[in-house]
DNA sequence: TATCTAATTAGTTGTTATTCCTATTACTGC
DNA sequence: GCAGTAATAGGAATAACAACTAATTAGATA
């Protein structure tokens, strides 16, 4: 919370108790949730809460370096409240999303000093695999 | 041409001059093209192309894998006369989208052999480098 | 602590890429 | 040529998200 008041104070921005919570609610969930899914989540607990808060939110968390929007193949984007650069793995059939860890990294970079090596400066990168989890391929026996 | 009939047959499609238009068009190209685009350039050779064919017209081809679709940051999606698994480098100014071939290759796979590790059955992946290209560099000073 | 003010919010309306719908057109096999 | 089916064009619908605005609030200042 300190984290969040302080990026938000760096940038002229207030704490409120909207932006706590979805700061929250983003750094206690692995499910890498749409904007429409935290709105739901936390409407019950603010009832006033409104989509677009979260969407403004979302935005400002991104600018800040506190989560990151992940543009998927589906029509919602996600949002991750790990904003490094770590690589995804999305289930084409249910959806959900996880991280790939660790191993995949060093690929990663390689990936980023190829794109230095045509002169381009490097802001970040999205690296999605896309395929079937082991629970949908049980399920679609 | 006969590679685009044959897999429009095997799936029980029609070859039409449309949909070898925007074939030709996707691999004649380098630039990764918008549905919108695409439709522009090929509407003066075409008068009576409607957007919408465009749009089922890369579905399809992207379906019989000759063409992919690459979801970005930006709204629009933007399509890929070559299918094969390779990263994408976009520049987050100009929006132009290069191939980053060959050296990378291998770290894409590695990425593909870690989801599998996990479990999952790889379908396709995704690899982007977002940042900005030497033509933007240069006109930001 | 009370006051002040710019930032933020909720609610609403606007935008736009993409999909859906349907009447017409065009292949394809007979 | 004709019947049957697939594809197209054009327009309407959808849905995620952005823009707008009046009312509220965080938090700096005295
Ligand atoms: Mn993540
Ligand atoms: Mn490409
Ligand atoms: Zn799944
Ligand atoms: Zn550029």
């Amino acid at each position: 919370m300190e984290k969040l008041r302080e990026a938000l104070r760096e940038r002229g921005s207030r704490l409120t108790p909207q932006r706590l919570a979805i700061y929250e609610h983003l750094r206690d969930t692995k499910s890498h949730p749409s904007a429409e899914t935290i709105y739901g989540e936390l409407k019950a607990r603010y009832p006033s809460l409104s989509l677009n808060t979260v969407y403004q939110t979302l935005q400002v968390l991104d600018e800040i370096g506190l989560a990151q929007k992940l543009p998927v193949e589906s029509r919602e984007a996600r949002y991750d409240g790990n904003a490094t650069g770590h690589a995804h793995l999305i289930c084409l059939e249910c959806e959900r999303i996880w991280d790939i860890d660790g191993e995949a990294l060093p690929a990663v970079s390689e990936i980023d000093r190829q794109a230095e090596k045509k002169g381009f400066k490097v802001v970040r990168n999205q690296v999605q695999v896309y395929g079937v989890c082991p629970d949908c391929q049980a399920k679609g026996r």
